[in-house]
DNA sequence: AAAAAACTTAGCCATTTAGGTAACTATATT
DNA sequence: AATATAGTTACCTAAATGGCTAAGTTTTTT
């Protein structure tokens, strides 16, 4: 019962991997760019950049011996839908609630 | 480095939990109740929940014997925001890009 | 041609995670 | 009083995760 989901909302669960996908927003980046302010071996960075592949969220192109990284645009909003579907179904709920209470008063 | 938003975003990282989540956008449930469509023991499944109740997502009461789970209303927009906020300000540079490719157009 | 830069691959290690069983506690039911 | 129900606690295991180092490949630069 693996899901792209799975995949997409582990890949948000770590705190390099967030800051990676906040500076992409400023635009398309090398990997050395992106792992200059990350305190942490190269291959080991590479791994983080490997799993925000995986999950779609970024992809990337290389040209001589440099490889630039560019974010995925449609991979954000999804994981916004699943979220606001729960929220919204979740509002919806507590509005019946909150009219069952109001007819029960008028009793 | 440790943020609010790792433990939120691994705790929907898995299909047992976000099917927790869902459900419980249907209203609060007793902890039978939420483990009885989930093929695996009981205290794996308590695991879980308590992944759910770190990271914010449900709170639960205990009354006699049977305890009750509950969804937590703020935590999923906090997440929401998170996204939003990364998939605006990556919109509003693609916007920015479409002008200036627009302005050397005109000259 | 030699050296430096920018990744890549391979393999090691400690910790966390997701699963399990067995045994226990506390409350209802009969 | 005895039994069943609903969780809970304690502990075990395999696999995944996040870190490392060392050595390799492929371009550029000098």
């Amino acid at each position: 019962m693996t899901n792209y989901l799975d995949t997409f909302f582990t890949a948000l669960g770590d705190p390099t991997r967030r800051a990676v996908i906040e500076r992409l927003t400023q635009g398309p980046a090398t990997v050395s760019e992106l792992h200059a302010p990350h305190d942490m071996a190269l291959p080991t960075f590479m791994k983080h950049l490997a799993r925000l592949q995986d999950a779609g969220l970024v992809h990337s192109t290389k040209q001589g011996r440099t490889r630039t990284v560019h974010i995925e645009t449609a991979a954000l909003a999804q994981a916004e839908d699943w979220l606001k579907t729960q929220r919204r179904v979740w509002e919806n709920r507590l509005d019946r609630l909150a009219e069952l209470a109001e007819n029960s008063n008028s009793h």
